[in-house]
RNA sequence: GGAUGGGUUCCCGAGCGGCCAAAGGGAGCAGACUGUAAAUCUGCCGUCAACGACUUCGGUGGUUCGAAUCCACCCCCAUCCA
């Protein structure tokens, strides 16, 4: 594999939290790390110039979405992802998964893969371990993630340990099927809310000896406690000098919650489709800028913060802009979102340097706000 | 001056004798949102000592067991005719 490498700079003494490093073929990405999500080639509302101002590392883009619309030869043909969308630093490409879990009730999964029917316009389609590659390598993200199946949270052993299996298998097929050098695979480890399925499958996946490894399946609707127990259980046995993806998470408790426990990277779209609801996230916890009470606060949606929205605008003013239905309302408090959590990292990142996460992640988490 | 159509809860607008505190939409208020079919969705939205009571459908007076709904007169509005 061309250009990639991941250093585990240092372990906080106090807490176990992990500060690394990863090198990829568009760029260094310091970790722990949220990465901004932008299915369809693009995070809402944002330009890559944005996103680089608010120092975003690495963003997501989104295999199912991209296949199927504007389809992943055209994008290959455009010289890539990277070039079509204009994003010259790290890609993190999703497998499809996630949708074969939150679309099932269109699909069939079978051994083979999972036929389902396009939300844009029905038509059917299959979904291979070995499609999905050549789908990814096309759209060519530095950073891959295998085909996996994402059990729903309510999914009992049975159906979650075969889910696993099955993720085991195609991971495998996946491995097979991948051959461009300048792009990391990612296995993934399910095993549903059952801590001893999820040993298992970081202990299959941590043989098969990928460059990083995704833990997906969490954070689908059981409640926090059974997902901290869950990563507690598989972290261990997670390979220490391979990164670890906590996929789709996380709110701010969450983000600080899965470094403590190990995690190195992490992606959700709820800083962007929060902001475009007019919910705004702030170390004092949720801003809902469309209540009247912040109808003349004319201060920023949090003091202290250096990004662009909070620099320049007031909460009235974004709450007359969300009022408005005006845009720009969009794209400033997105803006705030991520620029938070990318900050919050980055907090997080100097807090594991000094030896003094845990006590910088128990300070924030203490006030219960997120 | 005449003709016709109208005046409904913050706005628009349904209702046209009881099942009407009155459809629906908007606005307003509050909540949800975690590998994005989401600039979406949900709840509340006359008043109150509130599973019951009270006050509303231009005004006044009638008919009726019962009216936003029927009748009379009046006041406004729109269009047309003089």
């Amino acid at each position: 594999m061309k250009g990639f490498k991941f250093e585990l700079l240092h372990t906080c003494i106090q807490s176990g939290a992990r500060r690394g490093r990863l090198h990829t073929p568009h760029g260094l990405i310091e970790t722990p790390c949220y990465m901004p999500v932008g299915t369809q080639a693009t995070v809402k509302a944002m330009t890559p110039r944005d996103l680089k101002e608010i120092a975003a590392q690495i963003i997501l883009g989104n295999t199912y979405h991209l296949y199927l619309r504007p389809g992943h030869e055209l994008v290959a043909e455009a010289g890539g992802l990277h070039k079509f969308m204009g994003w010259d630093r790290p890609i993190l490409t999703d497998s499809g998964g996630f949708q074969v879990f939150s679309l099932a009730k269109i699909n069939d999964i079978r051994e083979d893969g999972v036929l389902f029917r396009s939300h844009i316009d029905g038509s059917r389609h299959l979904f291979t371990p070995e499609s999905v590659m050549e789908i990814e390598q096309a759209l060519g993200a530095d950073i891959a993630m295998c085909f996996d199946e994402c059990a729903p949270a309510d999914a009992d052993e049975t159906y979650a340990r075969a889910a696993m299996g099955r993720t085991h298998r195609w991971a495998q097929r996946c491995q097979e099927a991948h051959s461009r050098p300048d792009q990391a695979l990612f296995g993934i480890v399910q095993g549903g809310v059952f801590p001893a399925l999820r040993r298992e499958s970081a202990r299959t996946l941590a043989e098969m000896d990928f460059p990083g490894y995704g833990i997906g399946g969490l954070s689908v609707g059981e409640p926090k406690p059974v997902m901290y127990e869950n990563l507690e259980a598989l972290m261990p046995l997670m390979p220490t000098h391979k990164p670890r993806y906590l996929m789709g998470v996380g709110s701010p408790d969450c983000l600080l919650e899965g470094v403590l426990r190990g995690i190195d990277m992490f992606d959700c779209v709820l800083q962007t489709r929060a902001a475009r609801n007019g919910l705004a996230l702030t170390r004092n916890g949720r801003v809902m800028l469309r209540n009247k009470t912040y109808a003349r606060d004319f201060g920023p949606i949090e003091e202290g913060c250096d990004c662009y929205c909070c620099q320049n605008f007031s909460r009235a003013y974004l709450r007359h802009l969300i009022k408005a239905e005006e845009m720009l309302a969009a794209h400033l408090i997105s803006t705030h979102n991520l620029r938070f959590s990318l900050r919050l990292m980055e907090d997080a990142r100097l807090a594991i340097e000094q030896d003094r996460y845990g006590s910088f992640a128990a300070e924030l988490l203490e006030r219960d706000l997120f």
